[in-house]
DNA sequence: ACCATTTGAGACATTAGTGTCTCATTCATT
DNA sequence: AATGAATGAGACACTAATGTCTCAAATGGT
């Protein structure tokens, strides 16, 4: 929550924010000076409009969540066929993936986060019934370990093209292939 | 590294190393006293025998490693059929999650550790090796990308187990069935 | 039961980060 | 150009953790 005497500049919040993302991604126990200085900005104008380190955190976090089910919605449609939606869900994700990579550091408290959490475990969760009514999925396998491949999958994918032994197409459909067919199979 | 003038009475090492796992793998960042107090052991004691934090960490973290290449060396052997091998791996390391856990959170300077994780990808590498001499990974995957999907899928695995939503000879299977077949088949 | 040595408890200095405040400066709007 | 508000820089108090040290008490080996 930003503070209530002072308004501030929108080139100031977009450049505190973006500068969080940044550093918190490449050490999750960035100082608050880090963060300012990355920023270009006063280590008090950062105090200004987030009262506590947590506050910070907690705002750009949900920042990350929805701008990620906002990506996923933008590429993907209802009576898509299951395949195509995971397809598209990966490539939304991939190069979303050094943005939203520090919240596996448990900042799970914050209830307006763990509402961003529970829409994608939703979203997931009707992608992996589709999968399985539509043949793409074995109907004894239990939902939530297709949930954390998927999951998963979606991190190797980013992590690859991050990397450079992938790009972002090659990542996509390796990770489809993997989690589907495994990677015994060989591809046309 | 141990102190050099005291010696360590083996009870003592024992609950610190086992306590600061134990620790340290619910709360990445706990603190020193928070160690001591779960040892039962003095913080002084504490620092007499590992002078930093870091060095405390990278002790158990070396620990950690060497005990989790010994489990798979022991389940495994050379000239076995690789898909018997990576079995066995899946299942010497499932029961150990909950002590290697903390080891994410970049500790990798130590040069003892890294040589650990060293060995530890010499040998996933080879067994990708020969998971494709023997027609179980198709040659057109990336090594790098196999073995990712293998660390991935202990974690997943330990991660099942430790839930409870599956058992540990369940989550071993359910592993190995991801990786070489995927999903969709149905399994007899 | 003795004795050497480890241990526990606490005091202590030091460091690093957080959060608050003030005041001069800079910026945007008119 | 003038004005009101946001910003930067720095001082400040406060907290929490680290690492060192000392001494009395417990411990284990002989």
């Amino acid at each position: 929550m930003s503070a209530k005497k002072h308004a501030i500049r929108p080139a100031t919040l977009e450049a505190i924010v973006e500068a969080a993302i940044r550093v918190l991604n490449a050490n999750a126990g960035a100082t608050m000076s880090e963060i300012a200085a990355q920023a270009g900005v006063g280590r008090a104008t950062l105090h200004r409009h987030f009262r506590t380190r947590d506050d910070l955190i907690s705002t750009i976090g949900v920042r990350c969540i929805e701008e990620m089910n906002a990506a996923v919605r933008a590429e993907t449609t209802e009576g898509q066929p299951a395949v195509d939606r995971l397809r598209a869900m990966f490539r939304a994700v991939i190069p979303l993936g050094d943005r939203y990579n520090f919240l596996g550091a448990d900042y799970t408290d914050d209830p307006t986060l763990s509402q961003g959490y529970g829409t994608q475990l939703r979203w997931a969760e009707t992608l992996v019934e589709d999968l399985k009514e539509q043949g793409h999925v074995a109907r004894d396998i239990p939902s939530r370990w297709v949930v954390a491949q998927i999951d998963q999958l979606a991190w190797s994918a980013w992590n690859a093209t991050a990397e450079g032994y992938l790009n972002a197409d090659e990542a996509t459909e390796l990770a489809v292939r993997t989690l589907i067919d495994g990677l015994r199979r060989e591809r046309s």
